[in-house]
RNA sequence: GCGGAUGUGGCGAAAUUGGCAGACGCGCUGGACUUAGAAUCCAGUGGGCAACCGUGGGGGUUCAAGUCCCUCCAUCCGCACCA
């Protein structure tokens, strides 16, 4: 289908691009005079060949926003990069046959070429990829920082293993027990790993949540993510040794009938007794062997008596010692006590191996005991108190025996950042038989990553087999010694790189402190919901690292957050080449422009909850950038004098500053619509108000715009994005006459007109013939909207 | 199981503090201009002939409920044997 242009869009977005480009319009300068405004996209993987529509959701209304900042005249700071290193460039890297560098410098030109046909206001001189050396010998610098105050360190440790990807994986990427990455089963393995210790600042994580404006969802994941729950740990001794549990309800303690231990738990050799020792050893092989996801998808509950006792420190009875696989080695002590009274999971374990069940606590509506509890000792003591007062009780009770104390938990693992893969920030540490695990110092870095032709992952990590990169001098002592041969998880260099946009350019620092603190925290960070507790908990955890290292003064590095929504294919699914239902943009772009594509991003969706497709309303939205232009064609006067189009212009401006504020795309398109509607409906068009209407639209459609604002001022050439952003005339936005609607007993019978702000008696008056008569019980009046006689 | 959402015309969607439901656009219908219309302009468009009825269902509060409360249903997303 071929429609009628009056306008050749395409060739409008190369004349105001080389325009910007002349005249230095997105020149951005830190000093210059304005409030800072930092606004930021979450910087893109540059793994796959081009843009996709997804990326275009995301940064183009981002960059309406920024535009609109800063006609605002904000000093706004809007930069964009590449997060070039990591697992999914290797991985196409691997899959095309081609060396991750050659690939991601190709597939990094194309991306620029693409943001910059889409007319996004980024200054190049402020932007980097993670994998430039200038960028990551600061990477690894942020990781001596954490070495050297003990937050990087090396513990043998049970990781996820991908098998496909043939590298350990963070709990993040290996959520649900598949990688992040290839979709893969992941396995456990045990083995040597490098850790940031995110589990110290799990508290402040957590904290921290509540001053950020961020969507609901995310920091309730985030909540979730770092699990915290304050209970007790309770000692409960037998024969061979203590075994402490962790419980949040002490309150129940007089009805725990057994003990439950997590197979690898060390202590379960110490408690089983001889006799029984074979069928805890084959327990435990069989449940070692067993994956995180046969554990999730089996949740029958599977157990062994280890043969052994230990005595209920409340009540002094003693309660049988089980090894079972529904409890967690690496949650709380790795150990319970078993309450089949009171939880879901015991009750069904205790009834599979005939346990006693006792209920210990009041019913809150009967005020009875729901089953016996003939046989607990002391408990009475106990009873009618909260759960929470019971906690405390029990828990001081048992602490003077020095049975128990009060702890909180956290479900939050220690990040691990090792990869026994090619392509990431090689780990600056060296192994010296003399001096131990030695960091490189500041002045010996970078540590560069040679180019490997060789660089397939086998388990191993890639740069071990390059003999020059492993070789090397001790830093300390001089002698021979070798290079850490894992590279960093990707995530590490988004975890900090916001920082470092304004320094770019420079090689003495990674950033400087002062115009960081003037600068940051980010004031609008825009992106996708999946980095929830990957990325976004990463960054936050640096950030607070470097403010505790007195680096920076901030403590959170986003102050405000938006998802964008997922555009889904025209038949609701979700895009994916699998299904073969994906959408590029670039046909669009080559036909109609950028902006058309943009306008449409805007006008078509929900910013926040996206939605499915529809090419027929992309190609009807090119008709409303050409009504602007026959406005323009139509302009008969300089002055607005329609007191109908003031009204309108002073109202529609007042929405789209805050539409626009507030990502509401969608409504602030549909504001201009009215506007240039009302304009359509004057007997005369004037200057000024399509002058307004093409202000207002510039940050959405900032080539066209331009454009646009060339025919009203044709002897001018100036940039739009040089003009201010209209402001309402205070007088204009309040009419002189208001329609209130006049309703009997809240059904609505008529419509009057009547000045603004008439008072209640005022409009009583003019209702007198409507009432016909009735003298009304009730009157309610709401000022300009209503009024309401109850009869 | 826990947590977060969402549910409004034929379609995409609007609707501060409860105050005219469906803005704006698409589509559709009719008209104008045209050799023509898939361009443009004008008019109409939730349902119903009406009284009335309409925001997933059912209750409730209120003069007034898409909006607040209770309850149920459906869909989506995240986490999940977290003691």
């Amino acid at each position: 289908m071929v429609y009628f242009c009056i306008m050749n869009y395409p060739q409008i977005h190369d004349k105001w691009r080389k325009f910007w480009q002349d005249n230095n319009i997105n020149k951005f300068n830190p000093n210059d005079k304005g409030k800072k405004y930092y606004t930021l996209e979450m910087l893109p993987y540059p793994s796959g060949a081009s843009l996709h529509l997804g990326h275009f959701f995301n940064f183009a209304p981002s960059d309406t926003h920024a535009r609109f900042k800063r006609m605002c005249g904000f000093n706004v700071f809007h930069p964009m990069g590449f997060d070039s290193f990591g697992l999914p460039s290797e991985n196409h890297a691997l899959k095309t046959n081609t060396h991750p560098e050659d690939n991601t410098n190709k597939n990094i030109e194309k991306f620029i070429s693409q943001l910059e046909q889409l007319g996004g206001m980024y200054d190049w001189d402020y932007s980097f990829s993670t994998h430039d050396v200038d960028y990551y010998k600061w990477t690894q610098w942020l990781f001596i920082e954490l070495f050297n105050c003990g937050l990087a360190y090396q513990k043998d440790a049970a990781v996820n293993w991908c098998g496909d990807c043939q590298t350990v994986l963070s709990n993040e990427q290996s959520q649900g027990g598949v990688c992040e990455r290839c979709d893969s089963e992941v396995e456990r393995k045990q083995m040597k790993q490098w850790f940031f210790k995110i589990t110290d600042y799990a508290e402040e994580l957590l904290k921290g949540l509540d001053k950020i404006d961020w969507p609901n969802k995310t920091k309730a994941m985030q909540r979730n993510w770092i699990g915290k729950s304050e209970g007790a740990i309770i000692t409960y001794p037998t024969n061979a040794c203590d075994i402490q549990v962790f419980t949040t309800r002490v309150d129940t303690i007089f009805g725990a009938t057994f003990i439950v231990i997590a197979p690898e738990h060390p202590i379960v050799q110490k408690v089983t007794t001889k006799d029984r020792k074979p069928d805890v050893d084959a327990y435990i092989s069989a449940a070692a062997k067993k994956s995180d996801i046969e554990r999730m998808e089996n949740h029958e509950k599977t157990g062994v008596f280890t043969g052994g006792y230990a005595i209920n420190p409340a009540s002094n009875l003693p309660v049988p010692i089980y090894v079972a696989d529904y409890v967690l080695y690496t949650y709380g002590t790795g150990a319970v006590m078993g309450v089949p009274g009171h939880d879901a999971r015991d009750h069904e374990f205790a009834t599979k191996y005939g346990i006693e069940i006792k209920k210990v606590i009041q019913n809150n509506d009967t005020n009875e005991f729901t089953e016996e509890y003939g046989t607990l000792i002391n408990s009475n003591q106990y009873n009618g108190l909260s759960s929470e007062v019971a906690l405390k009780t029990i828990t001081n009770d048992l602490k003077k025996k020095k049975l128990g104390f009060l702890k909180t938990t956290y479900r939050l693992r220690d990040w691990s950042i090792g990869r026994q893969r090619y392509w990431g920030v090689p780990i600056p540490i060296v192994y010296c038989d003399k001096c131990g695990v030695v960091p490189v110092p500041m002045s010996d870095l970078p540590v560069t990553l040679p180019y490997l032709q060789d660089f397939k992952p086998r388990g191993n990590a890639p740069l071990s087999n390059d003999e020059n990169f492993v070789n090397c001098k001790c830093p300390t002592c001089g002698i021979n010694a070798k290079h850490e041969t894992e590279t960093m998880d990707t995530f590490v260099c988004s975890s900090w790189y916001f920082l470092r946009y304004m320094f770019a350019k420079r090689d003495d620092v990674a950033f400087d402190v002062e115009m960081t603190n003037k600068w940051l925290p980010v004031d609008k960070y825009i992106g996708g919901a999946e980095h929830s507790c990957g990325h976004l908990l990463y960054s936050r955890f640096i950030t607070k690292v470097l403010k505790k290292l007195g680096h920076v003064k901030f403590d959170e590095p986003f102050s405000s957050l938006v998802h964008q929504g997922m555009i889904l294919a025209p038949d609701g699914q979700k895009m994916s080449k699998s299904k073969n239902n994906t959408i590029s943009p670039d046909k669009y772009i080559e036909e109609f422009g950028s902006d058309i594509l943009r306008l449409y991003m805007l006008f078509g969706f929900n910013y926040i909850d996206g939605g499915p497709w529809n090419d027929g309303t992309l190609r009807t939205i090119t008709k409303f950038p050409e009504r602007v232009m026959r406005l323009i064609e139509k302009i008969g006067t300089d002055k607005e004098t329609d007191n109908n189009v003031q009204h309108v212009r002073a109202t529609t401006i007042k929405a789209v500053r805050e539409d626009l504020d507030s990502f509401s795309f969608n409504t602030a398109v549909a504001r201009c619509m009215e506007f240039a509607n009302a304009i359509t409906g004057a007997k005369i068009v004037s200057r000024e108000s399509v002058r307004d209407l093409v202000l207002l639209l510039a940050p959405m459609i900032p080539h066209i715009a331009e454009e646009l604002y060339s025919k009203i001022y044709p002897n001018k050439i100036q940039s739009i994005f040089n003009q201010k952003f209209p402001k309402p005339i205070a007088k204009h936005l309040e009419k002189s006459t208001i329609e209130i609607v006049v309703q009997i007993n809240s059904k609505i019978k008529e419509r009057i007109t009547i000045k603004t702000d008439a008072t209640q008696d005022e409009v009583m008056k003019l209702c007198a013939n409507i009432l016909e008569g009735q003298t009304p019980k009730k009157v309610i009046y709401v000022q300009n909207k209503l009024i309401n006689f109850i009869i």
